[in-house]
RNA sequence: GGGCGGGUGGUGAAAUGGAAAACACGAUAGAUUUAAAAUCUAUUGGUCGCAAGGCCUUGAGGGUUCAAGUCCCUCCCUGCCCACCA
């Protein structure tokens, strides 16, 4: 496209300029009456930012200008999220220091973020790599540690034996390394973890307080922290003191239960093997099984293995002997890593039962038809009748599942709990672009965590980046060699660095007073500020980040470091833009660029197409046609807003309205009615933008039918509406516009319009007919008509009649100012 | 495997249980132009019909209702997320 339809060129530089001047965005967290927070996921600095990076940018900035045009003193600051190990790969391949190329595309983003005229207040921008900020980061790691909420346990980590380093999931190719196709190996080390799992009621009770999220996210939440009502039973091992611990949600079925299976990495593994028969064979076997990946060994597709560890337990309930397997299907991190296996109600160990033969045994009877353990094809999981149970016999399972548990209190074989499926969160990383943990090891003095005053631990600068190795932290010597903080010892400092999840969950506090270096933040002044009045991200986000922040605020909540537990107050989390169907992304080849569009276009037209895209909490696919109308769209408000000004000097008073103004009129104050709906309902950017496009066509209309109309009063009020309800979408092209129909000041400080309800009204509606539920005829009416008066109208109808012919007249609906149905 | 979404024209989509397809893209024809772009006008779910008009249509099949894209049940297809990517 050759042409311009309007200077976007000249005009965008030019009130992207003036909005720095006048400060538009900066605000004074002083002032706090009318206060709206309204915060964006801070990115992951990127090199190359797509226009799926820009929609959620574009949501914010259109978001933020509509409050700032309602009145509110609105709060938008930016940041980077800033650690990473993308940077850290970059670093092993390029040989560039991340913090070099960290910085640089931080820069780069910046002015795309200009050139989108997305605007911040860059006063307050956070960046989770700089030691100010970190140094905050490790004081909330202390103040956990101190509340035994930090604390350190064996867990299993990917790793490469070729490469001696410990492999992200996403570095976890088919089972094996992604850079050097080594099988990997899952290794225990000793890991950091926060306890969350301490949370776990709160974290979930509390979502109910959540009233302004989206139900999905909440589902979500629901599901990961997932409670289950259940059991824990002793079982005891046969010729051993040694009991084995079950968790089960279906005591009901425990006289079913016919063998142990328990996880390779059981911890009585090797206690339970030492004299056993062939035990370098079994050992062997469940190393084998150690080395598949957690999330491979979930899949319920896999086959089933196992090995016989030669012991057996006791059933507490039938007294049988039940023996104990080594399972592939049993994960640690689950309930107690070992499970009470009852082939004939659970799939899974049907399954396993079959492979081994096993018994199995039906204690849950299907009254609608009597199983037979040996024919069953698959597990009976749904409720029953209790069979081969004991005195439990003939009760329905429900009514069974409460009377084992009282009877396993009572007899002490075992007790009831909650259990939660999350787990604690593991936040070491084994790598050198994070925030260090602030502990030092001491051979004297042990676990000693570094004392507040000596914050930050700083990152060491000069380190090497070797292609393969461990983190280059621990080659670090300066580093790693320290005093003991409480005895002055020789000690050294842990080297494992926090997982960014830490920096991103309370960065949101920094905003508000980003400068301090006496503190976090300001107590005072964030309780002023918070919860965040609209939080924007992507859905991707709707566990681990949401769940991790949620956690950090109650826990500095607890501390009295903040006065809210909830830190976001409503949520918005915007779908993802695909391209020929699939998520846009380096990898897969399939990004578009803004920087091209916008060069052509201007940035108000690729804001504009990604506002109108679609529903902005759905995917949505891009399309570069689809650019060209929004392009075209303005280039038809441009030129209408034109006609309006040069015949501004003949504007007819509005006394003597023409039928067509008067149906423009009431159209304008519908549009102003819609776009103010469909901003403050959820942000249906697309059919507000489509409402315009609509006030657009029939100020057209107008002028069409009568050429005079370009002075009309109304013509001109349709114009001014349109630029004001656009606004917030297409800022650049909005203020030029406001300037050149004569405003004097920023098209942000003025107010946001304000529909006149009876400017709305029609007199005469016309009022769709059904027979049997199907169109056949309308009837216009005036707006109040009365029923009966109504019927008459509707019944003196030709359609009506004809469709009605030589038929009774069963039913007559009517919906008031609707329709009206006749059933015959 | 588990969890969460989604399925409506050629395309992106719209529709508090009340006129399915608004708005836009694309396409076709015309106007304008030396020509193109831009702009303007008309048509555009399928099907039968010269027309008037009829019939069909929201992944498939059932149900509730005067009325279902929307609510309920069964099934099919598809996208995303799953703890060391952020």
């Amino acid at each position: 496209m050759d042409e311009k339809l309007f200077p976007f060129d000249t005009i965008e530089p030019k009130w992207q300029a003036f909005w720095r001047a006048e400060k538009l965005f900066n605000v004074d967290t002083n002032n706090v009456a009318n206060k709206y927070y309204c915060l964006m996921m801070f990115p992951y600095p990127s090199a190359a930012l797509h226009v799926g990076h820009g929609r959620n940018y574009i949501i914010g900035d259109a978001v933020a200008r509509y409050k700032m045009m309602r009145g509110f003193n609105v709060l938008t600051p930016m940041g980077f999220d800033a650690f990473g190990l993308p940077a850290e790969n970059a670093a092993i391949k390029d040989g560039i220091h991340p913090e070099i190329s960290t910085l640089n595309n931080i820069r780069t983003m910046k002015e795309q973020f200009n050139r989108w005229g997305v605007e911040y207040d860059w006063d307050r921008e956070v960046i989770s790599c700089l030691p100010a900020y970190y140094k905050w980061t490790q004081w909330i790691f202390l103040k956990l540690h101190a509340k035994g909420l930090a604390y350190k346990k064996k867990a299993f980590v990917n790793w490469c034996p070729s490469c001696q380093t410990v492999l992200a999931n996403e570095q976890v190719v088919d089972n094996a390394c992604e850079r050097c196709s080594t099988p990997v190996q899952q290794k225990d080390l000793e890991q950091w973890f926060f306890k969350i799992t301490e949370y776990a009621d709160r974290l979930l009770k509390d979502i109910t307080k959540l009233t302004e999220w989206p139900e999905r996210v909440k589902t979500m939440q629901r599901n990961w922290i997932g409670s289950s009502c259940g059991v824990e039973i002793d079982f005891k091992v046969e010729g051993s003191d040694e009991f084995l611990k079950c968790f089960t949600t279906r005591v009901d079925t425990i006289y079913g239960a016919t063998f142990m299976a328990i996880a390779p990495e059981h911890l009585m593994v090797h206690t339970l093997i030492k004299g056993a028969k062939g035990k370098e064979q079994l050992l062997k076997e469940i190393q084998k099984m150690r080395d598949v990946s957690r999330i491979e060994r979930s899949d319920a597709k896999v086959e089933k293995e196992g090995v016989f560890t030669g012991r057996y337990v006791i059933n507490p309930a039938s007294g049988n002997r039940m023996p104990v397997y080594v399972a592939n299907y049993i994960l640690m991190e689950y309930g107690t890593g070992a499970i009470m296996a009852v082939p004939a109600h659970d799939q899974r160990d049907f399954d396993f039962a079959k492979k081994y033969d096993l018994p199995i045994t039906v204690v849950i009877d299907d009254p609608a038809s009597p199983l037979d353990g040996a024919r069953m094809k698959e597990a009976y999981t749904a409720e029953g009748i209790m069979a081969n149970s004991g005195q439990f016999n003939g009760m329905s399972s429900e009514k069974a599942m409460e009377k084992i548990a009282d009877y396993f209190e009572n007899k002490g074989f075992g007790k009831r709990m909650t259990r939660y499926r999350l787990r604690d969160w593991l936040i070491s990383r084994q790598r050198y672009w994070g925030a260090p943990i602030p502990i030092v090891y001491c051979g004297k003095c042990g676990t000693v965590p570094v004392p507040d005053k000596d914050l930050p631990v700083l990152l060491p600068g000069n380190v090497e980046f070797r292609p393969t190795g461990e983190s280059p932290l621990k080659a670090a010597k300066d580093f790693v060699n320290t005093k003991c903080p409480r005895c002055g010892g020789p000690a050294a400092r842990e080297t494992d660095t926090m997982d960014t999840f830490v920096d991103s969950s309370w960065y949101y506090l920094r905003y508000i007073t980003p400068g301090t270096n006496d503190k976090p933040f300001d107590t005072a002044a964030v309780n002023k500020w918070l919860p965040v009045d609209q939080y924007i991200g992507g859905v991707e986000h709707a566990i681990l980040h949401l769940l991790y922040s949620r956690f950090i605020t109650k826990f500095l909540h607890d501390i009295g470091s903040v006065g809210f537990d909830e830190p976001f107050k409503n949520l918005f989390t915007q779908g993802m833009i695909t391209k020929n169907g699939v998520k846009m992304s380096k990898s897969k080849g399939n990004t578009v660029s803004p920087d091209a569009l916008i060069g052509e276009y201007g940035a108000d037209t690729v804001r504009l197409y990604t506002l109108f895209i679609g529903p902005p909490e759905k995917d949505a696919e891009w399309s570069d046609r689809g650019v060209e109308g929004a392009f075209r769209f303005l280039g038809r408000v441009w030129r209408l807003v034109e006609k309006v000004r040069l015949s501004g000097m003949k504007t007819r008073p509005e006394a003597k309205l023409s039928q067509a103004e008067a149906g423009l009129k009431r159209k304008i104050h519908r549009t102003i009615k819609k776009v103010t709906d469909d901003l403050d309902g959820g942000f249906h950017f697309n059919t507000a933008i489509s409402s315009i496009m609509e006030l657009v066509n029939e100020s057209y209309d107008l002028i069409g039918k009568d050429e005079n109309a370009c002075g009309s009063a109304v013509l001109r009020e349709a114009a001014e509406s349109v630029i004001i309800l656009l606004a917030p979408f297409v800022p650049h092209i909005s203020e030029e516009m406001w300037q050149l129909i004569g405003k004097k000041s920023s098209i942000f400080r003025s107010s946001w319009p304000i529909f006149d309800k009876d400017a709305m009204v029609e007199d005469r509606i016309t009022i769709p007919v059904q027979i049997n539920g199907k169109l056949r005829s309308t009837v216009e009416a005036p707006l109040d008509i009365k029923e009966e008066a109504l019927k008459e109208l509707v019944l003196a109808d030709s359609k009506v009649i004809k469709w009605t012919a030589g038929n009774a007249i069963k039913k007559f609906i009517v919906v008031p100012k609707k329709l009206v149905n006749i059933v015959v």
